[in-house]
DNA sequence: ACTCAATAGTTACCATGATAACCAAAGGAG
DNA sequence: CTCCTTTGGTTATCATGGTAACTATTGAGT
């Protein structure tokens, strides 16, 4: 890229190191595009996709509190609140009051959630794995 | 991650493939995050940053067209008009009329630009070098 | 019981990416 | 020259990330 000329005027760091880490953002920004196209053509985004995954796996339960998928995901909470919007609006989850805090609200998913989350789940390895193979 | 248990279940790709591109995922959004925070301490950001330093890379020439600069850097046309007219308003670009084509107009670093675009990059390095130190 | 910090969630607003649709100028085909 | 497509730039609108500031409740310390 255009950058590496730089390197050596300024005398910081290796030519080799950054340029590693140009190439690195930039297969991760391609890859992000591709997965994003891939989930905007089911009417989600990868955050929806992970939320409704952090609620799945979860051991031993089958819910969680916003706040702790906020804890799981490294999301901010006014981004996952419209989030969480949005997917209780599609009908993916459902919400009950927490019987232990009056603050605090239980996510759960749908039958209809589940059923997606499990559709979607090949085509994103798929995606990932096509990709993967054409790196060099 | 969490995520790893589905491959087996759905049968497609490789799990090392795919842990491997979910890495490569997290460790370009953390660099990303970390250019961010140095750029906007700076009251720029890394599309402004790119900007500067296509065109002053340019050779042959000190100025460049929105539309030339829309072929080096693959951002979305509304995008790079509302970031250059923020560098203008910040007197780090300035525009001229293309003489060859009244539609068109040149943008050159200021002096200011290219001062600022000097005083940024030795950071910039030493950014993704620290991090990259920190890899495994 | 009372006060006060911490926590759960929400609202308002900003930043930065995209698409769609548009105008004006350029340029080729006839 | 005229028509029509392409190109350069702009505007409007949406999507998805963030921070700051707010309310309401919880819970710890006195």
């Amino acid at each position: 890229m255009m950058i590496d000329g730089y390197v050596s005027q300024t005398g910081v760091g290796d030519v080799d190191t950054v340029a590693r880490a140009l190439s690195v953002m930039r297969e991760a920004s391609q890859l992000q595009r591709l997965l994003d196209a891939y989930f905007s053509s089911l009417n989600l985004s990868q955050l929806k996709f992970h939320i409704l995954i952090v609620i799945d796996r979860e051991p031993d339960m089958d819910s969680l509190r916003q706040s702790e998928i906020n804890q799981r995901l490294d999301i901010s909470k006014p981004v996952l609140h419209r989030t969480v919007g949005a997917l209780l609006k599609d009908g993916l989850l459902v919400r009950r009051d927490d019987p232990e805090d009056s603050r605090a609200h239980r996510l759960a998913l749908t039958d209809e959630g589940k059923t997606i989350l499990a559709a979607i789940l090949p085509g994103y390895f798929e995606t990932i794995s096509v990709f993967m193979e054409k790196q060099p």
